[in-house]
RNA sequence: GGAAAGGUAGCUCAGCCGGUUAGAGCACGGCACUCAUAAUGCCGGGGUCGAGGGUUCGAGUCCCUCCCUUUCCA
């Protein structure tokens, strides 16, 4: 009896492109997915962009354009991505459409039906100028700990100290750099504290193999905590302005992005159906039939910061929703990608661009393979490194399984006419092969994914042994030895075709092109059942190629260069230009894509400091227009704080925050030097110039 | 400060409920082979399994303490 499984990737946020975590979670989520239709079960795989709240809402702002043109903006960018990598979403939504507005009032209004909503008032800082609450991120002060200045309002990043804004000394906004004031506005809260909630989600996170182990901890740690841990009431309303889905009945009160954003899940999925998609894909139901049906599994892959959000809220929403509201049977959760041992940023998505991965002619499909032949079905992290990723795909991939119709089709083609025999072929090699298929299924189901592929790549090794024991090439001197050439071959590409049914689900263009070369339909695992034989294949052509390492120069060139090293905060970025003429000749060269990423922006310089304890910097705080940025420069040596005061200058704007020991930098200032010379020299923009001016 | 996960060969990782000389792939050395976009096979060197205690006939595997990494929480 096949499944009815409707999986979804956790929601990208749409103020900005998808990075490499995304990509890792749609790889996983992709091979899972393309594993169950292989094996005949209905999958509706769903994904959405998550478009609602203050930070979209802002930066669309500081554009100059609409929220509604930012996220369509952002939008339009995701086929790219997501057909780049091969992922087969049945169907790409919004959170910002009108299916998603209809069901998240209609869920709000059924959870204030079941008397789980109340209201209570907040006291919350106000921005005066920008005439809106302020969330935490948007408050800057001195920590009245240790009193280091511009920290953000829940914790100082210098000594760690938590505390809640209203605690700062001298907060102001960053968005105007007034002075907030605190205000009381109603809120309303979902009573997730309610007896009812709290038996609900005891029970389901209870419910033996829905979550992973650890998931299930981590949520009960927090279903279950006492005193100033105990579950609290949420908080799903933010007053206007408010980019986000209005609460019905509530003027000027809208729902909290993180209430609408997986209700995008269900959004997309009403959609898809709405569109006349579910039906082209077998589903003859409505959306509210299928929705409703207990046997529909309904399943979430989700990354490991996201947890709360999945295991608490997510499931009593849709549970005390009622019908056809139905609570989520899994939510599968994974570790982050970290390079080489370090973290990765999620907001810039420095590190590894997916999309450069792709500009540079790498292969999707060596990625699918590398982060699969890591992944397992624990919350761990798992880590890209690049000369393991060469190794790992050459040596897997080249060496092993695609080398094993290279080294025998030939001989097929040569000396029988492209035509594999009849058989029976009595092979062990390939009886162990066919075994395997029910126990690699099993790894798949249970996203054991590196220990299908451990497993798939022992058979290859097995399959090159056999192969060189049975060495053809020695075979074919003699036509005496036809049958047993024509055996041997026979049994290594039909070892080769269940290797690629196998892998199938990892890298569905690959197995496309093997399909091709074998002239044979679209493989199943059912196939596994029953070999090739007496069948004419084409020619073989190479499948795939080799890494190179000058690709992964290519890849991470700008970073490995001279980002790397240079001390963020410093100025000239690129190491301390050498000659002039040598450092052009080498600088190679970029697109005008890639200069686009460096966000360039005037920036008045308000305050300037010297930093104790600090024999090079000087600590700057930027006015952008928007907002404030504290800046550490190694200008020290030519710059009294003094005469820095009130000039502008140009700052990169979208540096990856670097915590340094005096405080956090956020973004660096230009300035020109000579190789070794003295003198340091601050770029400056024309009269007229304003902060916040983007440099192009 | 509290909690979780992890720390096994140069690198990336396996090691189920404790059981004999700790494994794989890559990298490295030697040999073989030449069908395959130098791919493959065989052999080999290489690990005090983070540190220190303890339980046990026996511990990478269980218990305690500590150190390091990452993450979460207040």
């Amino acid at each position: 009896m096949p499944r009815t499984l409707f999986v979804t990737s956790a929601l990208p946020y749409a103020n900005g492109p998808l990075h490499i975590g995304h990509i890792m979670e749609y790889i996983q989520v992709d091979t899972w997915v393309r594993f169950q239709r292989l094996r005949g079960n209905a999958v509706h795989f769903m994904g959405a962009d998550d478009a609602h709240g203050a930070p979209i809402m802002l930066k669309a702002e500081a554009e100059g354009i609409t929220p509604e043109q930012l996220v369509a903006r952002v939008a339009a960018d995701r086929p790219k991505y997501l057909q780049g990598f091969h992922i087969s979403f049945d169907h790409w939504h919004s959170t910002h459409s009108p299916e998603n507005t209809a069901l998240s009032q209609d869920v709000y209004r059924r959870l204030k039906a079941a008397g789980l909503i109340c209201v209570k008032p907040v006291e919350q800082f106000y921005d005066p100028v920008k005439k809106m609450f302020l969330a935490d991120r948007y408050i800057k002060g001195e920590c009245p700990n240790c009193h280091s200045k511009d920290q953000y309002g829940d914790a100082c990043e210098v000594c760690s100290t938590v505390y809640s804004p209203t605690d700062l000394i001298n907060p102001y906004s960053t968005l105007s750099g007034a002075k907030p004031e605190l205000r009381t506005s109603d809120h309303f809260f979902f009573r997730l504290s309610d007896p009812r909630c709290v038996a609900f989600l005891k029970e389901w996170l209870e419910t033996p193999g829905r979550l992973q182990p650890q998931v299930v901890n981590k949520a009960k740690e927090w279903l279950s905590g006492t005193g100033d841990k105990a579950l609290g009431d949420w908080d799903v309303s933010r007053d206007a302005p408010y980019f986000g889905i209005e609460i019905p009945d509530a003027p000027g009160k809208y729902l909290y992005v993180w209430l609408d954003a997986p209700i995008g899940y269900l959004a997309a999925l009403k959609s898809y159906f709405e569109a006349g998609k579910a039906r082209a894909n077998g589903e003859p139901r409505t959306f509210e039939q299928f929705l409703a049906d207990p046997k529909v599994e309904q399943i979430h892959f989700i990354g490991k910061d996201i947890i709360y959000f999945h295991t608490l809220f997510w499931p009593a929403m849709l549970k005390f929703a009622g019908a056809p509201y139905k609570v989520p049977d899994h939510v599968y959760v994974h570790g982050h990608l970290t390079l080489s041992g370090d973290k990765m940023s999620k907001s810039r998505g420095t590190g590894l661009s997916p999309l450069r991965y792709l500009e540079v002619g790498m292969n999707p499909e060596w990625l699918r393979y590398y982060i699969v032949a890591k992944l397992n079905a624990n919350v761990e992290d798992i880590d890209f490194n690049p000369e393991d990723f060469i190794a790992r795909i050459n040596s897997d991939l080249i060496g092993k399984y695609v080398n094993i119709a290279s080294r025998t089709a030939g001989f097929v083609n040569r000396h029988f006419g492209g035509r594999l025999p009849a058989g029976p072929l009595e092979s062990p090699l390939l009886k162990d092969l066919q075994a395997a298929a029910p126990r690699i299924a099993e790894f798949y189901e249970q996203r054991e994914f590196g220990r299908a592929i451990r497993e798939i790549m022992g058979a290859a090794d097995v399959a090159n042994a056999y192969i060189a024991q049975h060495a053809p090439w020695d075979l074919a001197k003699d036509r005496a030895n036809d049958a047993q050439l024509e055996t041997v071959c026979a049994v290594s590409l039909n070892v080769f075709r269940l290797l690629t049914l196998y892998l199938k689900p990892v890298m569905p263009e690959l197995a496309r092109a093997v399909e091709a070369f074998l002239n044979i339909p679209p493989l199943k695992w059912d196939d596994a059942n029953h070999l090739l034989l007496d069948h004419k294949i084409n020619p073989y052509k190479h499948l795939m190629t080799r890494v190179e390492a000058k690709q992964m120069d290519a890849l991470f060139g700008s970073l490995n260069g001279n980002g790397a090293t240079a001390a963020p905060g410093a100025p000239a970025a690129p190491a301390a230009a050498p000659a002039p003429a040598a450092a052009l000749a080498d600088a190679g060269t970029i697109s005008i894509d890639d200069f686009r990423k460096v966000d360039l922006r005037v920036a008045r310089i308000v305050e300037a400091e010297h930093v104790e304890g600090a024999d090079k910097l000087l600590k700057l705080t930027l006015d952008l227009g928007t907002e404030t940025r504290t800046v550490f420069s190694g200008i020290k040596s030519a710059y009294d704080p003094a005469t820095l005061k009130g000039r502008l200058t140009v700052m990169v704007a979208n540096l990856t925050p670097r915590k340094m020991k005096f405080g956090v930098s956020q973004g660096m200032v230009l300035a020109a030097s000579g190789e070794d010379g003295p003198g340091v020299y601050l770029l400056e923009p024309d009269s007229g110039a304003a902060p916040g001016m983007r440099v192009t």
